[in-house]
DNA sequence: ATGAAAGCGCTAACAG
DNA sequence: CTGTTAGCGCTTTCAT
């Protein structure tokens, strides 16, 4: 029993080399299950091209030993890091969440983890930012919200990985899309509070690109169809820096309502600051919608709740991570993705406050 | 030009070995800069290990290159992957927030990343979580909640990956702990309710555990304080499910008013929980404080900001975030950790609804 | 269906 | 301060 071949082992141990980590290695599992390494690793990775005896072998010394894979190995050695990358802003504000949330299961269904990394509102985070990704090779990047530095873009782009940009809508992508477009949802905001018959509108609007967007298509939609003042070319607005907050609402309302009392109609650029608006109001002794409609951005949880219910448009955070995982997912596996650019659209929910 | 010793190089490329990934590695960026892969190496780790001329030369071969460092290979040689595992039962909830930005920003100052997994409400994930995690070989793990199989609690241990247990204060934790107690919290709250002159007090409560203990807490603390119908051992209460929101809150209030319309205080678990009862309060015409006090938990962003301002349990989620990841980093690079656990306390923020 | 050999890209040891 | 050597633990390629 003693003169197997597995006694030249025994020699090994005193070579020159480094320490190994001290866990369990496939090369532990497949010693155990007398099988080669290679033969192990087929049976947990492709149990289909092992004969069923192996594999039950195998299994069993899996189970025996507490075996768990090293992925950074696996990954080096097969160049696939089974890891996604998302990039936020911050996850502090709860837009993202949404996204951020289904991403996540989308993955973990399918075997892959999330990276998480936020870029903060100063450019200069991003660029170490985009090194550590990039560093740890990962199957894909989302971006959630915007990569603003141009260098940041030719980097990832250099870099070959896989990019899904979301929640917006442009014409020169990185590579995929999934998102919507904000001016759209600007203009027909415009249009629903133009048709239940508001005269002068405004907006309080966060400081962020896309926010921007929706509120200068708002404004120049409401220009059009009249709710602003004879002759004028703008429509009142407050901005506030992001992340926007139920303060910030709260003073945005105070603010416009002191510079124009004849306003009928709040756009905001966020659910939050939104409800910072009924609160105002509601401190005010302002009826809602009566006296001042208000319309939100993002339907978080809390909106039908409120009292009154608030009206806002609704993003489908979740379809956005879900698509943005299969995006990433067909491209790491090799599968064409049929159309690098998705469109999820919106909703303007009807509730009470506007 | 042509007959430089790099047409050496022609011939490797023959070998039986497999197709290298493609991309630039420190081996490209020492022969440009002409030393050995391991000095490049170093001039990138340890800058003073190198002469200064050797350090000017690779970081312009890396500039020159666009060379980023692998880090699955890093990690896989060094043992030391720079990542860093959170877990969080949802990232829908707003509670952990505040924790999961510090602790993603913290860690990114110091070159490690975050990775989040959700374990989510049923137990079944959070193994197959937990094999994803200790897969990469993070050099930590945060747990934010708890983690309740007792199975996952033996992996984590066996694993030898430190852990730090987060938003809990238990005898007996895994590694470390960074937290505060839940009971302190509820009969605090208790204690401030009646020095207020409240008679009779209720709560709405999440079923989470911790939610569960504070509540617990102040209900005996409630009673004993006799905040409650003479004779009862226990206050009115109404449980909801996880995640809390604005409409549990509300529908909490609405039921707690009908069977018992003598109370004058709610304390909720969250500050979701609180806006959801300021909100019914405010549509039933409901006076706060007067007829109703308000204590919420978590002081979320918006809390200040209510009207009235909400009473509400301050934890600091930041702070907790930062010690867990010192706690981490200080034990991957060999220090000793001064004190496994920490109670970073709470604070209840007085403010207009109680 | 199984195995042997050869690395993936990097860094710990041990010399010089 | 710099280089040589030998792997980290896994998977690819090629052969059987």
């Amino acid at each position: 029993m003693s003169d197997k071949p597995n006694s030249v082992e025994a020699a090994t141990a005193e070579k020159k080399g480094r320490r190994r980590s001290g866990g369990i290695t496939l090369r532990d599992v497949a010693k155990l299950a007398g099988v080669a390494p290679i033969t192990a690793s087929r049976a947990l990775n492709t149990p289909n091209a092992v004969s069923p005896e192996v594999l039950q072998r195998v299994r069993a010394a899996v189970e025996r030993t507490g075996y768990v894979p090293n992925m950074l190995a696996g990954g080096l050695a097969s160049n696939k890091s089974r890891l996604v990358a998302a990039v936020v802003p911050t996850i502090a504000g709860p837009v993202f969440l949404e996204t951020v949330q289904s991403l996540t299961e989308s993955l973990a269904q399918r075997g892959y983890q999330l990276m998480l990394g936020q870029s903060g509102y100063q450019d200069s985070r991003e660029d170490a930012l985009l090194e550590a990704i990039i560093g740890r090779r990962p199957d894909g990047v989302v971006l959630t919200g915007i990569m603003r530095s141009a260098e940041g873009r030719r980097r990832l782009l250099a870099s070959g990985i896989p990019v899904v940009e979301t929640w917006d809508l442009t014409p020169t992508p990185i590579d995929m899309l999934v998102g919507f477009s904000h001016e759209k949802i600007g203009v027909e905001v415009a249009e629903y509070l133009h048709a239940r018959g508001r005269k002068r509108v405004a907006t309080i609007s966060g400081d962020d690109e896309r926010a921007a967007r929706r509120h200068k298509a708002f404004s120049r939609a409401a220009v059009k169809l009249g709710m602003c003042r004879p002759g004028e070319q703008t429509i009142p607005s407050f901005i506030v820096p992001a992340p926007t907050t139920l303060g910030s609402g709260r003073a945005g309302l105070a603010d416009l309502l002191s510079r124009h009392p004849d306003i009928d109609a709040v756009f905001c650029s966020s659910d939050l600051l939104a409800l910072g608006v009924l609160t105002e109001a509601q401190a005010k002794g302002l009826r809602v919608p009566e006296q001042v409609a208000v319309i939100g951005f993002g339907d978080l949880a809390f909106a039908k709740d409120l009292h009154p219910a608030l009206t806002t448009v609704r993003i489908d955070g979740t379809a956005i991570g879900r698509t943005a995982a299969q995006c990433i997912i067909d491209r790491a596996e090799g599968r064409t993705v049929a159309s690098p650019i998705h469109d999820v659209g919106f909703t303007i929910v009807e509730r009470a406050s506007a």
